[in-house]
DNA sequence: GCGGCGCTTGCGGGTTCCCGCAAACGACTC
DNA sequence: GAGTCGTTTGCGGGAACCCGCAAGCGCCGC
């Protein structure tokens, strides 16, 4: 049996490869790649089991699961990352065809966890899920509570502390859309108190529902600080 | 060699003498207590090593910690907790008596890491703190960058979402004062955006800031929820 | 006592935000 | 082509926020 394990990261490569050697006795070869796109080259040398990581530089594990999954739809995807927010949630559910085998895992999880879904998912071929991340499949799988991928922008943009009009600029939209993205955003993060007696400050409550939903984590608001940041010198 | 435990949760106590087990073979004797009250009891009789949790329903670790240091400034006492954020460090910063040897880890540190401490400070007598609480007390050595109790409490507040009369009246200041307070935290959370060009939402680029520099993290989010939730049903 | 210092509070006005209303613009159906 | 539905946009007004200014307090050293 071979293994093929994607990973950016020197570090947590041969972290996974321990945590195969221990879990997976049964594996006789195991192979390494990068980032995604070697990982989907790799793929086609007839691997049954992949472990990757989500985020890597050159391509990252979304784009290249959905490739080696339209190729070998069997193929046994472990996803190993991170982080948990709705940005990567609304990529994956998308590219799991139906019936495939996968899981995901949390880096942050102890190792015997990772060993468990190793087994679980690339031996037995079933599909287990972190629990946490569940939460917010099935926040998407409700319509009504999953942000679209301009709603979850703006969200980060307002998160970051942009007004209106920038976000506007930013998203090449104008002050009264982003206001109205504003507006689904409320309604879907439920930000109004039940206790109707009093006001509430809606864009900083947002923020705070969509952190304590995880729907946005604090990972994901890093990283598009940066980006702003770039933008901003940039633009 | 005697060490005593401090640890609400049965569950983390029980992992808690494993590790001691594992880690520190020459200790002849494990105490253990369920709150701080407990375990400054506990401590009097003569223990030099102490590890505790610091939030526990009945007393905690701060408080008791300052009890213990006050009788014997000798005692060295790891932290162990999941939190990471100013409220508890202000407190902790405030009681360590000088020299005294202590250390402070996370609770998501893999178990190495809290063996490695057990080591370092119970037997070794040395300072460890995990590297992200490091960061957060200098932050607070630093005056002009601190956020002092009542400051804190307006930014756990503001990030509610409440505005800024609702503040005001939890608090029991005047809505001018809770302003002045928000003045101080756009201040010294670096709120401005150096290119100076454009406008920003101050209340959410504060928590922003917040929760990238770790002033603020989401657990303490969500705690503080949770006590808001509480006072809006009372009050 | 008294001048200084820091914190609190009220006032006022400029800015931003929130959002109902209505017009405009696809896209899709019949 | 007419009708319907969803989305985008402008307008306007009421509310909230930001903050300079100045008056009011308690606390200290002299």
């Amino acid at each position: 049996m071979k293994v093929l394990l994607v990973e950016d990261d020197p570090l947590h490569a041969a972290f996974l490869r321990d945590a195969v050697d221990q879990a997976l006795p049964e594996v006789e070869q195991v192979l390494t790649a990068e980032n995604g796109r070697e990982g989907e080259a790799m793929a086609r040398k007839g691997v049954g089991a992949v472990v990757m990581d989500l985020q890597m530089k050159e391509r990252n594990g979304i784009d290249a699961a959905r490739t080696i999954w339209s190729e070998r739809p069997e193929t046994r995807i472990l996803f190993w990352s991170n982080y948990a927010d709705e940005a990567y949630l609304r990529g994956l559910s998308r590219i799991v065809p139906p019936g495939s085998p996968y899981g995901y895992v949390l880096k942050t999880a102890p190792v015997q966890r990772l060993h468990l879904a190793m087994r679980a998912v690339l031996i037995e071929g079933q599909v287990l899920v972190d629990r946490e991340i569940h939460r917010l499949q099935q926040r998407q799988s409700r319509p009504a509570l999953a942000l679209n991928e301009s709603e979850y922008a703006v969200l980060l943009d307002m998160a970051l502390g942009l007004p209106d009009r920038e976000i506007a600029r930013r998203r090449g939209m104008s002050e009264r859309t982003v206001q109205n993205r504003l507006l689904s955003l409320y309604d879907k993060l439920a930000v109004d108190l039940q206790n109707a007696a009093l006001g509430v400050n809606k864009r900083n409550r947002a923020v705070a529902c969509a952190l304590i939903s995880g729907a946005l984590n604090v990972e994901a608001l890093r990283i598009a600080e940066r980006e702003m940041q770039d933008w901003l010198t940039r633009g």
